[in-house]
RNA sequence: GGUCUGGUAGUUCAGUUGGUUAGAAUACAUGCCUGUCACGCAUGGGGUCGCGAGUUCGAGUCUCGUCCAGACCGCCA
């Protein structure tokens, strides 16, 4: 055995003990005649102890002790004479007996500390010493957690955990594919999963009542600190449910993961907001409702004076900021030069300061009265003291706006605590919406998701009309995850596919495996995904799910520690029948 | 595909209107130091200012291009 205890256990209560240690070399204070290193491993640190007076031999071997060495030590445990209140294993420290290097380290890039002095670029390179570091160690711990409670609650309700195939087929509908090349089968290709969506529904068929799998899924799409091209998914499905039994079992598993990670007992049942509900006072369909600030529509109440801005508008609304009326004219400016960042895109501002003793100074004073400025404000359940901050124009691109706007001041006035969750349903989301681009409708959740019975009648008609039971659990402003009730039946599946401009023989190429398994008896079934790694970010109060990834590629879906993707050898390439065709490079 | 921000010592950064030998902190090396714990003190080494072109008597600084990184828009059923 290379230990007998780790650097995070020992105490006063050990002192006397013989014990043997191993770690890294976190810190060498070298005094002269006396050597203090600290001993690193995952569960502490052990301050190490030598003298000259006792062993000049053994002290002159610390003093070459170079930062992150792996040593092991042999020693007794003493009581320090000046104890160090900050680390758990203050108390105590190692009267080394015997050294030995087990291996020696070169000076590493960057510090391996709690505040590194490493950027995000160096850390990724030598991602295998940032892991070393307590901060993301700690999240990949809390990773491993939530695992293990999710694992947990689903296997005590009856789940079984099965895995899907990695090497699947190209999809027509959705994210752009990962594809494989297959060797045995020249010139044709599998893709790797954005879901394992059509296997869990064949588990269904099959019986299986209750599936789920934590897994890996791929999306070849631009990256953001909150996507990934390869993430993981907690996936399950059921049979035999409806909506509301679905909503409460996952809302379940969220409430025990945060009560047994964070301590957080959410009482009341989360919210439910109807899709439409969301975007008519939070302009998002995964609002943050950590605060208020909701949307106030003044349309009516604006178009009453000789405005341009506002009478050419097919939409007036805004938010009350409480309390911001004493904002200065910068701070004003601000706000109006970020709302007008092509980002947003927003033509401009206007401002109301609801001022002490019930009058009020605008941006728009010239055209309009204290009346009228006092009617919207009471419209929008102002307060002396209060701001309200108007945006004008097309409703859906200034829904949009508003909603940036929202989220902005929300963070100015420290309304977005990472310590607070506040979750929601967002429920009743439309089947489909057009899609300019390809000029046709797109599934809004997947072609999968049952339209809600009562609005089937519409599907021809007036497909926009048509609602799902889809849901999406929201927490903090992030979806965190997503869901609905799938169809169950062939014709219904077939009447979707053309919805969606897939002719009958295109619907039977790809999904011919699916609508057979539909003739056999599948039963109702329903299901729902949540994202793992920004469940984790959430719990920790982290930027990006690039934290708690042990080995996440950067913005351009590059791996810079491996240098991956990278080009393969000719021999490779011939073997796959495959010619690279590149302009330059 | 687009917008914005950044790239200077191993690392994190500063660098004025374009003007002398490009700085700080930290890390590293050497020496001193017996109770440190971010030890301290002294000395020292360390630079293709991302790369390429241009403007200029003169470019880390200005212009254009390019590469890389990050945030965002498009995209992400």
């Amino acid at each position: 055995m290379y230990r007998s205890h780790t650097c995070g256990e020992l105490r006063l209560s050990h002192v006397g003990t013989q014990v043997t240690l191993a770690g890294w070399v976190q810190r060498n204070r070298k005094l002269g005649g006396m050597t203090f290193v600290d001993l690193r491993d995952r569960y502490g640190i052990t301050q190490l102890a030598f003298d000259e007076a006792v062993n000049k031999e053994l002290n002159d071997q610390a003093q070459k002790l170079g930062r992150e060495f792996v040593v092991q030590v042999v020693g007794v445990v003493a009581e320090r004479s000046s104890k160090n209140n900050k680390i758990p294993t203050g108390d105590i420290e190692i009267v080394v007996e015997k050294l030995t290097v087990l291996n020696a380290s070169e000076v590493p890039p960057f510090t391996i500390e709690d505040e590194t002095d490493g950027g995000d670029d160096i850390r990724m390179k030598y991602r295998y010493l940032d892991l070393r570091r307590n901060v993301v160690r700690k999240n990949l711990e809390l990773r491993n957690q939530l695992s293990f409670e999710v694992r947990n609650y689903l296997i005590k309700n009856g789940f079984i955990e099965t895995e899907t195939p990695v090497l699947i087929n190209s999809t027509p509908e959705g994210a752009r594919d990962f594809i494989v090349p297959s060797r045995m089968n020249p010139g044709e290709f599998y893709a790797l999963p954005q879901s394992p969506q059509l296997f869990k529904q064949l588990l269904m068929v099959s019986g299986f009542d209750r599936y789920f799998q934590i897994v890996k899924c791929f999306r070849d799409e631009d990256l953001r600190a909150d996507r990934q091209p390869e993430f993981t998914q907690i996936d399950c499905e059921m049979s035999f449910v409806e909506q509301e039994y679905v909503l409460n079992m996952f809302e379940e598993l969220v409430k025990q993961v945060f009560r047994n990670i964070k301590g957080i007992d959410f009482k009341e049942p989360f919210l439910r907001m109807p899709y439409a509900e969301a975007m008519e006072f939070y302009g998002s369909d995964k609002p943050d409702i950590r605060f208020g600030m909701k949307f106030v529509d003044i349309t009516k109440e604006a178009q009453i004076r000789d405005f341009a801005v506002f009478n050419s508008a097919q939409y007036v609304a805004g938010i009350c900021a409480e309390g911001c009326a004493s904002y200065s004219r910068k701070e004003l400016d601000g706000l109006t030069d970020f709302v007008k960042r092509p980002q947003i895109g927003a033509k401009g501002l206007v401002y109301v300061k609801c001022e002490q003793g019930g009058t009020f100074k605008s941006s728009v004073d010239k055209f309009y009265s204290q009346e009228d400025l006092k009617s919207w404000a009471e419209k929008m359940n102002a307060k002396e003291g209060d701001l309200l901050l108007i945006l004008s124009g097309d409703k859906v691109a200034t829904q949009k706006q508003l909603c940036e706007l929202r989220l902005e001041m929300g963070e100015r006035l420290g309304l977005r605590d990472k310590n607070v969750f506040a979750p929601l349903w967002v429920v009743d989301f439309p089947l489909l919406e057009w899609d300019e681009e390809s000029g046709r409708f797109k599934a809004m959740h997947h072609p999968f998701t049952a339209p809600k019975p009562e609005d089937v009648q519409f599907i021809e008609t007036a497909p926009e009309k048509v609602r799902a039971n889809a849901y999406d659990m929201v927490l903090n402003g992030v979806e965190l995850g997503g869901g609905s009730v799938r169809i169950h039946n062939g014709e219904m599946q077939q009447k979707m596919f053309a919805c969606l401009g897939l002719s009958q023989e295109e619907a039977q190429s790809k999904f011919g495996y699916l609508l057979n398994a539909f003739k056999y008896g599948a039963p109702p079934h329903a299901g729902l995904a949540f994202g793992l790694d920004r469940f984790v970010a959430l719990l920790a109060g982290l930027d990006s799910i690039r934290d708690c990834i042990a080995f996440p590629k950067n913005n351009s879906g590059r791996d810079v520690m491996i240098n991956a993707p990278s080009i393969v050898d000719k021999e490779q390439l011939e073997e796959l029948n495959i010619a690279i065709k590149l302009e330059t490079k």
